[in-house]
DNA sequence: GCCGTTTTCGGCCCGACTGTTTTCAGTCG
């Protein structure tokens, strides 16, 4: 059994043992050894349960390493296959309906003998719910509302259109005269590629009116929420947004708390302790003695200096010994322990880029032509830019026959000489990778250009053995330059087809073969979860944004956050070099 | 269930908001 689906059984016997009402720290406990078998490596997994050593890893204890063994060795599991027998499959959906928690979940079941929802569709509409203890009609209403709108409320949204929408609000609250700061933080400043709801943090003089333009903008279909410092707006889009408005004095304190991930947090909270603080949205102050950290903040004493030292998040992580850890590395997956050590990476930032490789003109299927695009990537401050239409077995896609291709070539030379542009165009193409693993064009045709993008465009049914044979021969292919969006998920949208990422990794870095991060919002892929160790190992990335119209190539930006998520520096990325040693890094290839 | 340069037992991150209450439990992030 592979790591991952390891993983999923750890979070449900989680879940499972959560509605069943045990200690909380047991169900914690699970869910974070989900999370420290997610973090291995496939092999370090394997290794580790055949050397017995899975409980040195954190996290992991004897009951864990011997559940996990289990798993790994034989796909089963005795305790989770008779936890799972004992409760009511359809009690899990339950906990989908926002503001039904555990509690809720068993007292529904054990009172009403609702099992699904169905159940509690019935249980609401005859007025059972309202009548249970710590029930009542506002929320038997809540739950209804909740089940017709779970599928809005629940789904997430894609971080290029969330930005679309923060972006605008946050210029509106910095412009209020009441703001002093304002940003927008959760899962959108870590640039995590979809975005469950929208986080902005304000320090504000006077909080009424800046609440008040809040839950007026355009577009809010229903206040959900406003109490003192915290207002919540749903949109027309099912997109939520939360405001949070804090002292200027705490503001850094929100910022960092409403930013960092549920791992994050815990983690810098428990480092905090195990120095004698306690870390909260509100502050940092000694732990010891009686109170919270809200009302030892409030009480103003002496504690209160150590807090007004801090205005910033970067003095934040130095109070507590850490170097700036930038948001997109706010996951809880090691940025702690680099930062202690002084070892986070130079962050590649949308400004090293000097160009791109995978995109598309009215050729293929694009909307601009190649003078368009090579314009307005000058007008980016861009150096050059790769084309790469699609290849003739895409006729979907409107592809390139060989003819037309060379026609390309012939273009973009003549562009070229012309003088027309600084920035300068490199031929390429965007090519299929067949069902059998050939290119969609013979050797002849791909010498004429300067690189080659090979791409899976269609039988995706391919079982994970078959599309990993099949993307690993053309990555032995002496012509491919970098491979494509790797799997063809579309995010929300699609999953990718199954393939096995690790040894198209490692046959990608034997071969000298780039893979491109597709900064296409949609994809966003390779993902940003595979980039760290990858690169450690000597895999080059391109961030390409899959351009179809001159607008498309912003789509680097959401790219570029992809590959902070990964720890990607500007010397791992072909796209920051200059344009005359990424011609040499061609023509080194195609005279191999 | 995990964990320990204060601990092998007794802790385990912290606070806002809602709806139910009359001081708080549950949920959420």
């Amino acid at each position: 059994m592979t790591k991952n689906e390891i993983a999923e059984i750890l979070d449900e016997i989680g879940m499972l043992l959560e509605l069943q009402g045990e200690n909380p720290f047991k169900v914690r406990a699970y869910v974070a050894g989900a999370r420290a078998v997610e973090a291995m490596e496939g092999a370090d997994l394997a290794r580790l349960v055949e050397a017995g050593e899975l409980k040195s890893v954190k996290g992991i204890g004897d009951a864990l390493a011997l559940k996990i063994a289990e798993l790994h060795t034989t796909g089963r599991l005795g305790f989770y296959e008779k936890l799972k027998a004992s409760i009511a499959p359809g009690l899990l959906e339950l906990r989908e309906i926002p503001g039904v928690g555990p509690k809720k979940v068993r007292a529904l079941h054990t009172q009403l003998g609702v099992n699904s929802i169905a159940d509690l569709i019935a249980a609401c509409n005859d007025g059972r719910v309202a009548e249970l203890a710590g029930f009542g009609a506002k929320t038997q209403e809540k739950i209804l509302a909740g089940i017709r709108n779970r599928e809005a409320y629940g789904r997430r949204h894609l971080w290029w259109d969330a930005a679309e929408v923060a972006e605008p609000i946050v210029a509106g609250l910095r412009a209020l005269p009441q703001v002093r700061r304002a940003e927008a933080a959760g899962s959108l400043r870590r640039g995590l590629e979809t975005v469950g709801d929208l986080d902005f943090i304000v320090a504000a003089s006077d909080v009424g009116p800046v609440m008040d333009w809040f839950t007026g903008l355009a577009g809010v279909k229903e206040i959900t929420g406003r109490g003192e410092t915290k207002a919540s707006v749903r949109f027309e889009s099912g997109l939520q947004a939360d405001l949070r408005i804090v002292p200027e004095e705490q503001f850094a304190f929100a910022l960092h708390h409403f930013t960092g991930s549920k791992d994050h947090n815990v983690q810098m909270r428990q480092r905090a302790l195990a120095r004698g603080l306690s870390l909260s949205e509100w502050g940092l102050v000694p732990a010891e003695g009686e109170g919270t950290v809200k009302a030892k903040v409030e009480a103003g004493d002496a504690l209160r200096k150590k807090v007004a030292g801090v205005k910033t998040e970067a003095e934040l992580f130095a109070a507590l010994g850490l170097a700036f850890i930038p948001p997109e590395l706010r996951e809880g997956m090691g940025e702690i322990e680099a930062a202690e050590r002084g070892e986070l990476p130079r962050l590649v930032e949308a400004g090293d880029l000097r160009g791109a490789f995978h995109n598309h003109t009215t050729a293929s299927d694009g909307r601009n032509t190649l003078i368009e695009m090579v314009a307005a990537a000058e007008a980016l401050g861009w150096e050059y830019l790769g084309i790469a239409d699609h290849s003739k077995s895409s006729f979907q896609a409107n592809g390139l026959s060989e003819e037309r291709l060379l026609m390309q070539v012939a273009e973009i030379r003549k562009l070229n000489e012309s003088g027309r542009f600084k920035a300068q165009a490199f031929s390429g193409v965007e090519c299929d990778i067949l069902p059998d693993g050939r290119l969609d064009f013979d050797d002849a045709t791909l010498a004429q250009l300067d690189y080659v993008v090979a791409s899976v465009h269609n039988v995706f049914s391919q079982s994970e053995a078959v599309m990993t044979a099949r993307i690993l021969k053309a990555i032995e292919h002496p012509r491919t330059t970098m491979l494509g969006h790797l799997t063809g998920r579309l995010l929300l949208r699609r999953e990718g087809y199954q393939v096995d990422a690790a040894k198209v990794i490692d046959a990608a870095i034997a071969h000298g073969v780039v893979i491109e991060l597709n900064a296409s919002p949609w994809r966003l892929e390779l993902d940003w979860r595979l980039w760290k160790k990858a690169a450690e190992r000597g895999l080059l990335c391109a961030i390409n944004p899959d351009a179809h119209e001159t607008a498309g190539l912003e789509h680097v930006r959401a790219g570029v956050l992809a590959a902070r998520k990964g720890w990607l520096q500007r010397e791992q990325i072909l796209n920051t070099r200059p344009r005359a040693d990424v011609a040499a890094y061609f023509a080194a290839r195609r005279g191999r």
